[in-house]
DNA sequence: ACCTCCTTCTGTACCGGTACAGTAACCCCG
DNA sequence: CGGGGTTACTGTACCGGTACAGAAGGAGGT
């Protein structure tokens, strides 16, 4: 006798199968209901007369049997109708799901409008491909019953643009999964990924000052009253965000009195429009614009245009990321790259090492990447006339 | 005497708990190692002398215990650093993993720069987030130890610009997981959601002729020599392609010995030029172009200015999809309009549908949806001269 | 002939939850 | 004061796999 698992109380068992050729296919034990029963391991190990264990190695471990046993039960499984272990129980026994996360604090429909996120994120699948590894995409949402960031079972996770504070982040962190920040400030134990938003500001900024501008106006995002320029770098909202305000202020002076600050909230079109305004309809209109973005770069551009400001005549303008239209827009925008693929690369490679690392107990320290940026002079910026 | 689930073979018990307030935290039975053990609901149901069971049922079923007990609980989990059930865990327990699929043929990068894409996935995430389903990416790549779309959880999935005979999306069947056709040749028991595409075509095409065009070209993607126009129809790649295709021959007449085909393979930007100069560079250019879709159509603006063809002068040209590129072009590109978000919204309540079928066995027909298709008429399309 | 090693397969004990069918205590009612 | 219905909690039996430590049998060495 040896026991078998079946629906019934565990006293019952059944003889074990001799391993000769069976007649008619035993037809899964139905008292499931009228459905054909679910196709396991063991429906596959007792038409084959194995046990269990060597079905499961003949999907999972190839050479713990032999190869005619294998072809054996590869061929009851297909005729079967069964595929492979279920992901699910795997992931519970194995401990490893063979996906990964990436989380947003914004509506996941940005990660497939805004250029610059769409580039990431592009990068990150390319380069998660020949891993096997899964990309799932996460939102900070955590009002419903689901919390995404509690809720998916998952190996690891990228943080990428998240607001701090979220309960979501929260989770993840508990969960005590694999993370990597991307744009984040770094946490000693963490590993990240960054752009030297600050270096790329400064040369931004200098840029500007070559130029002989001093009436400097500063694109904010997210920057509220009662907050002003003095507290900018702490509350503006995103790290890039902070470092790149940090960045200009290096260079400006942090009690310039001619700089000039408006802040938008939110990243899209109208709020890049809106916050332009706050800029160029006033009295003392900057000669230059220093923006957080392009995407607010952008609107700066237009508002200027329908306010029959001449650019880079009256007024010069710069952005942030080398969006792949800062090249295309008339005048082109001068504006600091930053490689958004190779941000992607880096931060799927941080991941999965530190997946890596923690599947097998290594301690190594978190490391913490930081890419270059580069100045781009196109035809936004000129001489203070 | 109670059994207790713990790591000794199973004769061994533990006394009950009293559910006498208890003094020093358990430190959760290490000899898992030196790092702390895995919390998990016994941990939990332990510290607060309760079963494993009120435990789950304080995180998933609030109505099942009393509130302070619930509280009690809750504050326990709190302490010992309990974030919640472990999604896999609950994965294969409840039958259902918080997360649907998005299978794609090519390269996943293709998902996040086409904006005919991100505009169709955004609109799935959109419409997902309330639900509380996460978005997987897949792709249908099957050479590495990990496939996807056999091996990774989920509880249904968006076959999308899918390439049919691939193994991939072949193992998504056999998983019988509910799934949803999106541009896709539909089949009776699988819902799918599709657009008018041969409406579509059938409006550009009359609109050519309208215009008097005669000599029309036509821009076809993937059907490689020895197939010529009269299979195209059939070995065209993409579902969409192929009716749209028939859509033209509608119009046009299968025979109409005027008509000039080229093909391309892919969809990138480079593919677009080589494709449109197949149709230029010949002795008989047509005077009109119709392209299977927008991103094709922009290879053929680009390369009729490189080679001073004006247009809609001397040649007019048609897309589909109304990318949103389009309309920003010069000129204004001429061209059938799908509502991608529609059709991602549509995708995406189809799915949760299908999934909700599955999960009460209902057994509703699989519905077939159709979006319309308009033609928007810009600059790129003109009267014959 | 005996011992060792390797290959191939098996059995048990988990992974960390949930479903469902109790059970005990309490409440209300006639 | 017994019966019927709640409410609050418990026990058992799963979900469908994998890890790991055997066990059986044959090959090879001495």
């Amino acid at each position: 006798m040896k026991p078998v698992r079946t629906g019934l109380p565990l006293s019952a068992t059944k003889p074990a199968r001799t391993g000769l050729p069976l007649g008619a296919a035993e037809p899964g034990r139905s008292y499931g209901g009228p459905v054909a029963a679910r196709v396991t391991l063991q429906t596959i190990a007792d038409r084959v007369g194995v046990s269990r264990m060597t079905v499961s190695n003949a999907f999972s471990k190839p050479d713990q049997l032999s190869a005619p046993l294998r072809e054996r039960i590869l061929a009851a499984a297909q005729e079967l109708g069964y595929v492979g272990p279920d992901p699910a129980a795997r992931a519970l026994a194995k401990g490893s799901t063979g996906a990964v996360g990436v989380m947003f604090t914004h509506s996941l429909r940005f990660a497939f409008t805004d250029l610059v996120a769409t580039g990431f994120l592009g990068a990150i699948a390319d380069e998660l491909a020949p891993t096997g590894l899964s990309l799932t995409l996460l939102t900070s949402a955590d009002d419903g019953e689901i919390v995404p960031a509690r809720d998916v079972a998952m190996d690891g996770a990228l943080l990428y643009s998240c607001d701090w504070t979220s309960r979501a982040v929260d989770f993840l962190h508990r969960r005590r999964l694999p993370l990597v920040y991307v744009d984040q400030d770094p946490a000693d134990d963490i590993p990240s990924v960054n752009v030297d938003d600050r270096g790329g500001a400064r040369a931004a900024a200098r840029h500007l000052l070559g130029l002989g501008h001093r009436r400097i106006g500063l694109l904010l995002s997210s920057v509220r009253p009662p907050y002003g320029l003095r507290d900018a770098p702490v509350v503006a909202q995103g790290h890039a965000a902070r470092q790149r305000l940090r960045g200009w202020l290096d260079e400006l002076g942090p009690a310039a009195a001619e700089l000039i600050t408006a802040s938008q909230d939110g990243t899209g079109p109208e709020q890049a429009r809106w916050g332009a305004r706050l800029l160029l309809d006033r009295p003392d209109r900057p000669t230059a614009v220093l923006c957080f973005s392009d995407a607010a770069a952008f609107g700066v551009l237009q508002v200027a245009a329908e306010l029959g400001i001449d650019v880079p005549g009256e007024l010069s303008v710069v952005g942030f990321d080398d969006n792949p239209l800062a090249a295309q827009v008339r005048p082109g925008l001068t504006t600091v790259r930053q490689d958004v693929a190779a941000k992607g690369r880096a931060a799927a490679a941080a991941l999965t090492a530190a997946i890596d690392r923690a599947r097998t107990g290594a301690t190594a320290p978190a490391e913490h990447v930081l890419l270059p940026t580069e100045l781009v002079i196109r035809e936004s910026t000129g001489p203070l006339t």
